[in-house]
DNA sequence: CAGGCCGATCAATCATAGTT
DNA sequence: GAACTATGATTGATCGGCCT
């Protein structure tokens, strides 16, 4: 579970040496456990301790995994606003190639959980 | 029988191509840093201006690239000696043209 | 000093577009 | 037109930095 990198910011990167953990796996998260994160998601953007501790035991997961994946979820929501809004540059690229760029983009940014479990 | 894989989701992830020329600026920058291939937030939005794309998806190509690059260097190496020249080309006319606006202003 | 959050990135995977 | 490949996007998790 740990991929150490050296993802260079002042340094360089030059030989991507390989950074082996043999062990990584990136578990996968049921739609149920997905489905009540969001949830508690949309009742608080941050979690207590003591929220989260009940949670992780209710979906069965890691204090740990139930943080990251609150941190991933308001990245995710801050790049959905920003993408949200300012979409609509229409710079007139008179030149050659450059096909039919339509974005139909509005602000409607989710959808519904569908779970069609066979 | 509870691995299920209701990923389908993404009802938006109808993706579309770049276009010809945006990929020849990401892939300019991309091989012309190849030591350091990480754009500034800056870089990144002149990149994405010039491209047309949002900021997001520069960093989507760049991440991309640099993981698919590190993982088969073999298959773009082809890709990575076209860039290079190209840069070299533009290298060396923007020489020349330091040269001859220096002859012209130098009595 | 430990713990959380942010921003960027990684790495694996998904789903689709483009090729063969 | 199926089979395969190229590519953009998504996301659980890591890293470094900053703040409380």
């Amino acid at each position: 579970m740990k991929v150490k990198r050296n993802p260079p910011k002042t340094a360089k990167v030059s030989e991507y040496g390989l950074v082996g953990p043999p062990n990584a796996i990136r578990t996968n998260f049921t739609t149920k456990q997905l489905t009540e994160l969001e949830k508690e998601f949309h009742f608080n953007k941050y979690l207590t301790r003591a929220r989260r501790v009940e949670i992780a035991a209710t979906l069965e997961l890691n204090e740990t995994q139930v943080k990251i994946w609150f941190q991933n979820r308001r990245m995710k929501q801050k790049k959905r606003e920003k993408e949200g809004l300012a979409p609509a540059p229409a710079p007139r690229v008179a030149k050659e190639v450059s096909e039919a760029s339509d974005q139909s983009n509005f602000t409607s940014p989710e959808a519904s959980p569908n779970s069609v479990s066979s | 029988v509870m691995i299920l894989r209701s990923r389908f989701l993404d009802a938006r992830r109808k993706r579309r191509n770049f276009s010809k020329q945006a990929t020849e600026i990401l892939n300019e920058y991309f091989y012309s840093h190849l030591s350091n291939p990480y754009p500034s937030e800056e870089a990144k939005e002149e990149l994405a201006k010039k491209c047309s794309i949002t900021v997001s998806q520069v960093s989507n190509w760049f991440g991309n690239k640099r993981i698919r690059y590190k993982k088969n260097i073999g298959k773009f190496q082809e890709e990575a000696n076209l860039y290079a020249a190209k840069t070299a080309v533009t290298a060396a006319h923007a020489v020349a043209a330091a040269v001859q606006n220096n002859q012209t202003n130098s009595p």
